[in-house]
DNA sequence: ACTTGCATACGAAATTAATCGTACGATGCA
DNA sequence: TGCATCGTACGATTAATTTCGTATGCAAGT
């Protein structure tokens, strides 16, 4: 059995998964300008995270070429599921429908997801 | 317009804070006592981190006896839309759907909260 | 060949969070 | 009175994260 130790990224390192996992793998300069959108950030910094991100060994990075081309090692949904697992112990007493109810109640849901969501608990419930 | 700053606990506060909520109001010993449960830590740690929080103005405390009594300021409903929507931003790509399939595909919802957020469902499709 | 632009590397500062040691006052009781 | 216990206050330290300055290399265009 391999060592399967479980990384926890920082509010940083997410955002910076968040853009590889959208785009399969990018580069530093994609991944800061993708970044700027949303918020300030000067590029060396953008690159240090990821640089350490690769220490880390949550990405890989591919150096054949000048501009290296970052890959993220990490499971999204694994990483999505640690976190809202986190967020449902820590702040809603252990109970997810708890959070469902907080995240749907916002109403920023369409239709169509809600059908979605409707026909996963329907087959949940038969499961049971 | 009063300022509206928005506080963002950390985790160590958010587990003070969960403590808070849960009883309305807690002496440091309480709150401390209460935390042993989970994880080791020292008095003056927690009394410090709630001396911190007392700060920032998350917590207010009546401190007519010589034992402190802290009462959670923040509003635990806003907080916890306050993560369940950062989160579902950052890791969700802005959708509550998947966040909500996350959470309910680990199935340990009973059926019982399945029947309410089924319920819920309902109410909202009416409304659109 | 020289300049300009863009890339990496890396050390070091700045920031933030968490932890703890120690001082000190009040209370209770032997 | 003297001592143990429990509480607050607060400075200092550590640790983790983030930010940035600066060095340096490569490649293209002139």
């Amino acid at each position: 059995m391999q060592k399967n130790k479980q990384f926890k990224p920082t509010e940083g390192e997410l955002e910076i998964l968040a853009v590889l996992w959208k785009n399969g793998s990018a580069t530093v300069r994609t991944v800061h300008d993708e970044l700027c959108k949303t918020k300030e950030a000067g590029y060396t910094t953008t690159l240090k995270l990821m640089q350490i991100m690769f220490e880390k060994a949550m990405v890989t990075r591919d150096t054949s070429s000048k501009t290296h081309v970052y890959t993220p090692v990490i499971n999204r949904e694994k990483t999505q599921l640690q976190f809202v697992n986190k967020m449902i112990s820590s702040l809603f007493s252990g109970s997810p429908a708890e959070m469902v109810m907080q995240a749907l109640g916002g109403n920023k849901t369409s239709a169509e997801d809600l059908k979605r969501i409707e026909e996963l608990i329907t087959t949940l419930k038969a499961k049971k």
